[in-house]
DNA sequence: GACTACAAACTTGTAGACAATACCGTAGGC
DNA sequence: GCCTACGGTATTGTCTACAAGTTTGTAGTC
């Protein structure tokens, strides 16, 4: 692992980072792909790039491991996750599932306050879209779907899409072909038509569509050997 | 908290429980209502009573705060959790869904020993139902539903069942009225029928109606009040 | 008499050290 | 020449001690 892949743009800051911090940046740096799946994270020397202890390590692993973006070997430590493609295949089916669930519950309540919100956002997703920001494009896409279960306050609804916002980085991160990341800020602004129009089924079938575009320009098809594979290719 | 309210039937053991033995324990001490949502879990207490260090409790904590089970509240210790009744429906919901998707996809390649193993597995559901085995009851009942997540063999989908389940045993304890516990085996039954005959569809509506049936045995209509309210009820 | 500021006790958070386990290279035997 | 057994090295798993934070009780003041 490079440790490299892992520094911040900003430099080092003065503070330690909690662990959920530390657990964003891996996050961050797989759905970038500068950490490829079958990466081995060593508990040390991630200690030592992010100037903390090893239990600190270990707790933002343990949270990576239980998003199913890190794989937790016991007494052999942890390597960057590598989903499988029926496992793809599950998970975009549920995060359809659940943000409909979202769109469905929300339509009814929302405010044009909030409206007016999720356009603003739509707006630093295009700013960040045109300055070509990697990293905040990523974080702000997957942003956008976050801030609506965010919106209709169910802590459950909240941390599943969570989980499976994470999943789906990943899943993109192996399975995508070119450079074209994540979700565009076209549809997103489709939705918030159909939520302010109060038209639930609408909202639906955009939330659908747009979550179907994603899946469709995945490789899924296409067997990536990923570095985990390597035994059975070889064996 | 009741130190006995966690100790196993079947006496202390010799060798430390695991982390995720842990887990288990307070798990099922919440699904058999002998720990209320609330409750504080302090550290030193839980180690003492298992027999640990605090490191190994923590470890068991965050597993079952990820699972929802638990509230993690920062400096100020671990809480069992209280689930809304929104939340308790967004569950359901989000359950409904995926066990459905899990028939679908399982029902196409199940084998004749999987259909006997679950026979068995539904036989061994009735014989701790007479017993009146509460503990093995609850396990069973959950473990009929792990189990076909397990035959399908995606680790997506059997991780998410399994959070699933723990949320719905968490919201049962809570809301169920009265003994009845958790699911019966005739229609576990049932579903396996189905799933020999090949019948996706059908498999999939008595899965529906199965859990419909818990749903509709909860008092989500009642507000019953937990300690966690207490500042909304009397502020 | 009620409110605010302070102090003590308790609980969690963190770090560092030790023990257990798994992997890799080497030597010996078949 | 290949396989197996052994030992060194590296990495994870666990525990104990200390630091930081929060809550609770108490005294002083308005």
């Amino acid at each position: 692992m490079n440790d490299a892949s892992l520094t911040p743009a900003h430099g080092a800051t003065d503070k330690p980072p909690t662990s959920s911090e530390i657990g964003e940046r891996i996050w961050l740096a797989i759905a970038e792909r500068r950490l490829r799946p079958g990466t081995r994270l060593k508990e040390e020397q991630l200690a030592e790039i992010f100037g903390v202890s090893r239990a600190r390590i270990r707790q933002a692993l343990a949270g990576l491991a239980s998003e199913g973006l890190v794989q937790l070997l016991p007494n052999r430590g942890s390597v960057v996750a590598a989903p499988t493609v029926e496992e793809a295949g599950d998970v975009f089916f549920t995060r359809k599932l659940v943000e409909e669930r979202i769109i469905e519950r929300l339509t009814p309540r929302i405010t044009p306050r909030q409206i007016a919100e999720l356009r603003k956002h739509v707006a630093r997703e295009r700013a960040a879209a045109e300055a070509d920001a990697v990293s905040d494009v990523i974080r702000l896409s997957g942003g956008f779907h976050m801030s609506l279960a965010e919106l209709l306050g169910s802590e459950f609804l909240i941390s599943t899409l969570r989980d499976l916002i994470s999943r789906c980085s990943l899943i993109t991160a192996v399975y995508r072909d070119s450079a074209h990341y994540n979700c565009g800020p076209d549809e997103h602004s489709e939705i918030i038509d159909c939520l302010a129009a109060g038209d639930a089924g609408a909202a639906m079938r955009v939330m659908r569509t747009h979550l179907d575009h994603i899946t469709t320009s995945l490789d899924l098809d296409v067997e990536r050997q990923i570095e985990s594979d390597l035994k059975r290719v070889l064996g």
